[in-house]
Formats: C-alpha cells, structure tokens, sequence
DNA sequence: CTCGCCACCTGGGGGC
DNA sequence: TGCCCCCAGGTGGCGA
C-alpha cells in the first residue's frame, strides 16, 4: 500500500474537489475487499454530503451529514487502500476498468476506488469514526508533536523485538511502511536488527527525527511511487523519492561506499548498510 | 502482554 | 509459449 505519506498525498488530492458536494449514486462492483463491505453502502449514502476528508494512521476518514434531517448523525466512511490500492477522480460515466471496485458519484465527479489485490477495506459507522474497532487500537502518529524520542524510549523499554519490526508495528506508531522503515533507520543509523529496547534515550530522539523527515519529505514530493500509485487526481505515478537503501541490495551506501545488505524480518525484505547502520 | 507466523488476493518477473 | 516459484507499499488474528 500506499505508506502514509501516500495517503496524506491521497487526502490532500482530493480536498480541493470533494468536501461540499453531495452523493449522486454510489457503484459497488465488488463487495469482497479485505471485509465485506456493506451491501447497503448505496442507500446509505444517497443524498448525504461530504463535509470533510480526515487521516488517521493510513485510513482516510469520509465524514458525511447525516442521512435524514430528522436523525442528526453524522456518517463516517472508513478507507485503507491496503497493498495496491489507489483513488482517483474521473468523469462520470467513465468505463470501469479490471479491479475497480466502487465508484462514489459526487454529481460533475466520480471518486474511483482500484485496488487490485482486495488487501483494502471500506468500512461504515455512525459511531466516533475513532471509536471503531479498526482505529481504535492505532498507535501514536508520527507527525505529532506526541511523538518525541521521550516517548519512543518508553514504548520500547519492554521491547525485545526488532526495532524495524517495532517502528512497523502499527499498533505501537502508524504510517511507518516497509519503506520508510529501511530509510528512518538508515538516516538514523540504526540497525534494522537492534533489539528495540536497546536503543539508547540519545538514539531514539534521532530515531523520532529521522522518521518525521523522511514521511515529511515524502509528503512533500507527492508520495514515493514504487509501482502502482498513481495519484488521486490520476496524474501520473508522482515524484520517486529518492531512496537510500530502499531496493538497493548490492548497490553502494551513499555514505560510505560499501555494498547495502537486503535481509528478511518477519516476512518483509529490509535494506540497510551494515558499516553506517549499529 | 509480546512475539512469530499465517492468511487474505492478484499480477509481474525470472528461470527452466 | 507455458509453468512454477518468488516477490510486492499491510495488517488482523491465531497460538505459544
């Protein structure tokens, strides 16, 4: 998927065009995503409209007006792309490709929805949109000021996994993705296989910093696109961040020289440099 | 509570 | 050309 900035870039995208307009239809061309998503998703949407887009961790959150005058709740739409998820907005009437699953119709503009290994979810509730049981159990945000070395070295005390597999861990902090894993660790030159609860108070505070700049920049160049993102307003893929070991085994470290490593941690390629990394 | 592992799903690329 | 295996930006759920 999509790693935060992704998402962020997503969000950002969609603002200038969506908030303020009113559901015209809804297409559910596939129900089956990583939950089933709510057959009755059409009628419950029809006539209300969008007030704002929110994020939190990597879900984008569709706050509606309520559906009938008379019952003031408001609506929320709850969205990962998952793995190769993507949005766009396209004219209405544009013919669906392989893989698009639901089209929200907002009058003049269609918000399309590809995603084509179904790891997304499209979830609705009336409740709290962070009360859900998807959100409720996120982590700390990256992004936010809450997020200092301080904290970092708490949450890790009791830690004995390793540290890229913690900063992955969306339970502990959000947004962190395979990607951006490898990068915050290399830019703070920490080892991917450093048992989380032995990085110092010192390291943690760079392991924060490292982090915030590396989403921060990401967001900045439109979101890293390594092969199927594609922008919400479907432009063309986005700028390719710059990766310093991302995908660079065997290549030299941009520091000093000496070939990157690519090992596996839970499943999930890493990319380090064993001589700037400890 | 923590951790390791599996599952979910489709498509692309490399080796034979 | 085809087949088979591995890989891919995530994360919820399971058992130990």
């Amino acid at each position: 998927m999509p790693e935060l900035p992704e998402v962020e870039v997503s969000r950002l995208g969609l603002l200038p065009y969506l908030p303020g307009k009113r559901i015209s239809g809804v297409c559910l061309r596939t129900a089956r995503l990583r939950h089933e998503i709510p057959a009755d998703l059409p009628k419950i949407l029809a006539g209300r409209t969008l007030l704002r887009i929110d994020r939190r961790a990597k879900y984008l959150i569709f706050v509606f007006t309520p559906g009938k005058p008379a019952l003031a709740t408001e609506g929320f739409l709850i969205l990962h792309l998952g793995m190769s998820g993507s949005l766009r907005l396209v004219a209405p009437g544009t013919p669906a490709q392989k893989h698009d699953h639901v089209d929200l119709e907002f009058g003049d503009t269609t918000l399309r929805l590809r995603d084509p290994r179904r790891f997304g979810t499209l979830a609705w509730t009336e409740s709290p949109a962070e009360t859900h049981p998807l959100l409720a159990t996120q982590g700390i945000e990256p992004l936010s000021d809450a997020f200092t070395g301080d904290w970092l070295f708490l949450a890790t005390r009791r830690r004995s996994l390793p540290i890229k597999q913690l900063l992955m861990d969306s339970h502990t902090v959000v947004g962190v993705g395979n990607i951006y894993a490898s990068e915050s660790l290399f830019h703070a030159g920490i080892s991917p296989l450093r048992p989380a609860s032995r990085i110092s108070r010192q390291r943690c505070a760079r392991l924060t910093e490292s982090v915030r700049k590396v989403l921060q920049a990401s967001i900045a160049a439109g979101g890293s696109s390594v092969r199927d993102y594609v922008h919400s307003d479907g432009g063309a893929g986005c700028f390719q961040l710059q990766c310093a070991v991302y995908d660079r085994a065997g290549e030299p470290c941009i520091r000093c020289g000496k070939p990157l490593h690519s090992i596996r941690q839970g499943g999930r390629s890493t990319f380090y440099c064993s001589h700037c990394q400890t």
